[in-house]
DNA sequence: ATTCTAATAT
DNA sequence: CATATTAGAA
């Protein structure tokens, strides 16, 4: 049925930056295939075949074969993850040994929304305003990969009901009787990622988009010359750092190694969309958007394959 | 077509 | 609980 999707499993091998490629933010919002036309990669991948099909996300371009596992790379550290393929649904179907088969039905982990994953995205949401906040444009700003429309629709959800909820008692307070003990309820018990989370006043009422002149969004295009940054985020402090993400899904190996599988960002595909008015793409809107890394604080859950985009870390 | 809200499932 | 998925409406 909806077996036709999530392959990506299947060779993240081959798409896997090696530490040393690890792009600051700068870079971070380059699109692969930019990248790779520009030929700034690692000496990583033999075989750096690959071709934009128009998926909505899967960043799978990895073609159906078999799995061509990187031979040596990962200069750092055995970065060697024990293949753990879903079984999926059925059960039965070894094929494990020989090549690694992943199932079609493979999903993909849970997204865990860090901080810093999260301070990318209410920065997305606080540029756009919350009227142009909407999950394709907040993917797009966010230029998160692997995030998916539905990954940023499901947290906005949750995210504005954090807001309605802030709204709510920071207003009426007691207003209404059947909303009674909302206060403590959102004040205080608010999960962390949400509490470290400075809430942009804007956010809380709606009618008036903070930046008049928010940019429409750019697929980075032809960007000659090396870095120009545009610095032109109003919103808080900004910190250097190289953001990186990790990546890390916990299998059934007790083992205490901490594959943590840092792959870049990357841009989706470019979209261009048809905007009403015909605006002339002159200059790539980059968000310069630097967040900090932090320990590894890995919260594993039992037998959960989670996805951890980000390092967590206090903002 | 995309998004929203809600309900539901994992 | 935090996300994912789905359904139905706008």
């Amino acid at each position: 049925m909806r077996d036709d999707d999530s392959n990506w499993f299947a060779k993240w091998e081959e798409q896997l930056p090696s530490p040393e490629e690890l792009m600051p933010l700068s870079q971070t919002l380059i699109t692969p295939d930019l990248a790779i036309a520009f030929d700034i990669r690692n000496s990583n991948s033999p075989n750096h075949y690959q071709h934009h099909q128009n998926s909505p996300l899967s960043l799978p371009p990895a073609p159906p074969s078999q799995v061509q596992n990187t031979p040596s790379s990962q200069p750092n550290s055995s970065a060697d993850f024990d293949s753990d393929e879903l079984g999926g649904t059925g059960g039965g179907a070894g094929a494990a040994s020989g090549g690694e088969e992943p199932a079609r039905t493979l999903k993909r982990p849970r997204l865990v929304w860090t901080p810093q994953l999260h301070k990318r995205f209410v920065d997305a949401v606080g540029h756009l305003g919350i009227k142009n906040a909407v999950p394709k444009t907040i993917m797009q700003i966010m230029s998160v990969d692997g995030l998916t429309r539905e990954n940023v629709a499901s947290h906005l959800q949750k995210y504005r009901l954090y807001l309605k909820r802030m709204q709510g008692i920071s207003n009426g307070g007691g207003g209404g009787g059947v909303t009674g003990n909302a206060s403590m309820t959102a004040a205080g018990g608010d999960s962390d990622l949400f509490a470290s989370t400075p809430v942009p006043a804007h956010f809380l009422h709606p009618g008036r988009p903070n930046s008049e002149h928010f940019l429409p969004y750019v697929p980075v295009a032809a960007m000659h010359h090396h870095h120009q940054m545009a610095a032109m985020v109003g919103n808080h402090h900004h910190h250097l750092q190289q953001q990186q993400q990790h990546f890390r899904h916990l299998g059934t190996s007790p083992s205490n190694g901490q594959f943590d599988h840092l792959f870049l960002s990357r841009q989706s595909q470019q979209q261009v969309q048809r905007m009403g008015t015909s605006m002339q793409i002159s200059n790539p809107v980059m968000a310069s958007y630097v967040e900090d890394l932090e320990s590894p604080s890995a919260a594993t859950a039992n037998g959960t394959k989670v996805l951890t985009l980000f390092p967590i870390g206090d903002v």
